[in-house]
DNA sequence: ACCCTATAATTAGGCGCCAAACCGATGGAG
DNA sequence: CTCCATCGGTTTGGCGCCTAATTATAGGGT
């Protein structure tokens, strides 16, 4: 397995009108990321969360207070339908309860729990302990560039 | 939405012993990531293609024969039961098919149909013409520099 | 020949993700 | 005051992904 990934020799000759550089880059970033999930996700096991649910903890710990779904919904970019599956385990797990909001019928405020509060720090600490070494074979200005990139591409992706 | 993610100012002084370049640099390759397997989604969706089948498509025809499910898990870095589903699906759209093994009666061999194989073209040719247009924002140069320091986290990561 | 381990694929069960359909509640237009 | 468009949340159904268990075959060691 090369790394990074890269197209073959004759890439451009297959393909007049793409751009081998791009296809490097996008066969790339997909890679990366998705190594980064799996470390992500191989640091939670021990405490039985998902990325997911762990980044939900997260949104309910920063905003100090009871949230709908809808609001972990757009923190998430994510779909409605997806957090409801989320918190459904959550809850199961625990960390988090569902109550009604006191006025609108319609919505329901999702609490953190004990266990949940407890959890989202752990859950901070493990993965911000990780990234430092995940990130390790790279300096301080090359993360400062990667991240500069990455946000150059986000402005023109999202 | 900032871009790319920033950590918050106190982060040093919450989570003393983390790195903030380190923990910028995972959060937006997570979400860039993201980002562009979305696109290439979007891209593939008319043609009824996900992008896992489109890549197991596009092994099977790079490999110029039938292949084992055993070989395409290995190419995608994925589970056998993933690739089972993933090919399942394939079926379904009539893209590919399943023969025994002519010698070894524990394997199958993936054959790709004829609509398959044409499928497997469109594919690329969408997502390469996808890329050049994503990667739109990065100079030629960008992009070299951002795929040399995605390999060099890569080897660290993999 | 006969185990016994290793290998190939699938199945079972679970989570995250989506779009589309659905339902109750809300709140403005008439 | 009554509709009705909209909103918030869940449900349904489907895919991709995983691990663990299952089934069948292969192949080496005795």
């Amino acid at each position: 397995m090369e790394m990074p990934i890269r197209v073959s020799r004759d890439f451009a000759t297959i393909y007049p009108d793409a751009s081998a550089s791009a296809t490097e880059c996008a066969m790339n970033l997909a890679r990366t990321g998705d190594l980064v999930l799996g470390r992500v996700a191989s640091a939670l096991q021990p405490l039985e969360v998902s990325p997911a649910g762990g980044l939900v903890l997260g949104i309910l710990k920063d905003a100090g207070q009871p949230c709908p779904p809808n609001y972990i919904s757009e923190r998430l970019i994510v779909s409605r339908a997806t957090v409801t599956g989320v918190l459904d385990t959550l809850v199961k797990r625990g960390l988090v309860r569902r109550e009604p909001h006191p006025t609108d019928r319609r919505m329901v405020l999702v609490h953190l729990t004990k266990a949940g509060s407890r959890m989202a720090d752990t859950v901070r600490r493990t993965v911000h302990r990780g990234e430092a070494d995940w990130m390790g074979s790279l300096s301080e200005q090359e993360r400062a560039r990667l991240t500069e990139l990455l946000g150059k591409l986000q402005r023109h992706l999202a």
